[in-house]
RNA sequence: GGACAGGUGGCCGAGUGGUUAAUGGCAGCAGACUGUAAAUCUGCCCGCGAGAGCGUACGCUGGUUCGAAUCCAGCCCUGUCCA
């Protein structure tokens, strides 16, 4: 199918698009007026990771289409906690903490929205706005009817739930019908003519569309994005040492690219579309490099991501600092330093000082296995004393470089 | 409130008195091969200790026993059904 609209062309050449609700409807409104869309975000951690950056890409492309993107933080509903994905009810948190998450979150948006009050400019609302002043009875009488039971327990999250004799609190069985009621508030406050999301996210949509058209009669949209998974079938933004945070302060920007340095090869195109500016022919080009070739795109992927994601300097540090590390075999400026105290260290308490092992049992297993290194050299003596007056270089594995600075 | 089932290491899931720090799978880490990729094969995978070893651990608290994840009692939590 071929769209009118830039907003939509731009989504389907670059594989943003799993589901939609009204294709030619959508494509038509967005040919001919600003389209407010919003997506929600979870505000249950101070950063969002990888696994949430095609949604932020998402907006992007919203706005570089000449639309108004709408960053909704559920606040209020983080307070109930989305029963999808998830085997077990999440935590609660307090009000406090949530505020915070959300102030630690927003900053990652405005490097990738332009925010402000012109009519494309990107707002920030937070669900608590609205959802905090419903009242129980209120909420009933308006919205209750327009749901039914028989209906909720067919979605996927409930069914799930029950099917494995996992508990459902009443309070997570009511996410949906909050997140509904979301899109209706939205499209009166700010016109929203659109909601965005994970292909988890399909049936909150739906309920959020029907519920305004049967309260308020309005016509709204829904696009889904598909599930991304990694070539080898992992959800992405899990790593080892854990999720891969957008915020700097909860990622080092040197981790952060090389998370996309490491892509797998059949990833790369796919990443390089969703997660970069860079037109679609030299994205074309890259992607046929073969063999060892197509590292070089990888090292496009990280770059561009980064400087997206942390800014041109980050992206930069890292890039030297990888490219001295690893084809130089020396040391970059971006590595994790570990200072050695005026008596020295020995090789097993450096391996846990820098963070390359979690414990000194693991430190002992990593040197067991040949996987430690000074310097390119692999250690085999576990006693290894430490005392160095130039900086050496420590290993674990062949990916993760750290730097031992002498006090 | 009652009846029944269940709560094991990051996850799944065995184990039902004695070499059980607890089979197996997944995830993870490392080695080999490579291209900082994938696939494959190999090793590791609670903590401390150079080591013998020690300490913790099978929902919680007590008890029985030479000895318990395993038996008993009470409690907490979850599910299913009943009220």
């Amino acid at each position: 199918m071929t769209y009118n609209s830039t907003l939509l062309r731009l989504l389907d050449e670059r594989g943003y698009v799993h589901q939609m609700t009204d294709a030619e409807g959508l494509d038509a409104l967005a040919a001919k007026q600003i389209v407010p869309g919003y997506i929600g975000f979870d505000a249950t951690a101070p950063s969002l990771h990888v696994g949430s950056l095609v949604q932020i890409m998402l907006l992007r492309r919203l706005q570089q289409s000449g639309h108004k993107p709408i960053v909704v933080m559920g606040g209020g509903t983080t307070k109930i906690g989305d029963p999808s994905g998830k085997d077990e009810s999440r935590q609660l948190l307090t009000s406090e903490k949530i505020d915070a998450n959300i102030a630690s979150i927003r900053t990652v948006f405005e490097r990738l929205l332009t925010f402000g009050d012109g009519p494309t400019d990107a707002v920030m609302v937070n669900n608590d706005d609205w959802l905090s002043a419903l009242g129980y009875v209120e909420l009933l009488r308006e919205v209750g009817p327009h749901f039914t039971i028989n209906r909720m327990l067919s979605f996927d999250s409930v069914k799930l739930r029950l099917d494995r004799e996992q508990p459902l609190t009443f309070l997570e069985f009511n996410y949906m019908i909050l997140q509904a009621y979301d899109f209706r508030e939205l499209a009166l406050r700010h016109g929203c003519r659109l909601q965005m999301g994970g292909s988890d996210q399909w049936g909150n949509i739906i309920n959020g569309i029907e519920l305004t058209r049967r309260m308020e009669s309005k016509e709204l949209f829904g696009v889904t994005t598909p599930l991304l998974t990694t070539a080898d079938g992992a959800k992405m933004g899990k790593t080892a040492a854990g999720a891969v945070w957008l915020n700097e302060d909860a990622l080092p920007a040197y981790d952060f690219w090389q998370y996309w340095r490491n892509s797998d090869d059949r990833d790369v195109g796919k990443f390089l579309r969703l997660f970069t500016d860079l037109p679609l022919d030299e994205i074309a080009r890259l992607e046929m490099l073969e063999g060892s070739e197509i590292n070089a795109a990888k090292i496009v992927l990280a770059n561009e991501v980064t400087r997206l994601c942390r800014g041109d300097d980050a992206a930069k540090a890292a890039e030297s600092t990888a490219s001295a590390t690893f084809a130089g075999g020396g040391l970059g400026a971006d590595l994790p330093v570990f200072v050695i105290p005026a008596e020295g260290i020995g090789i097993v308490d450096a391996l846990v000082g820098i963070g390359f092992a979690a414990s000194k049992g693991e430190a002992k297993r990593l040197i067991a296995g040949g996987g430690a290194r000074l310097d390119g050299v692999s250690i085999s003596d576990e006693a290894l004393h430490i005392s160095a007056k130039n900086e050496l270089r420590i290993s674990s594995g062949k990916k993760k470089h750290g730097i031992l600075r002498p006090a």
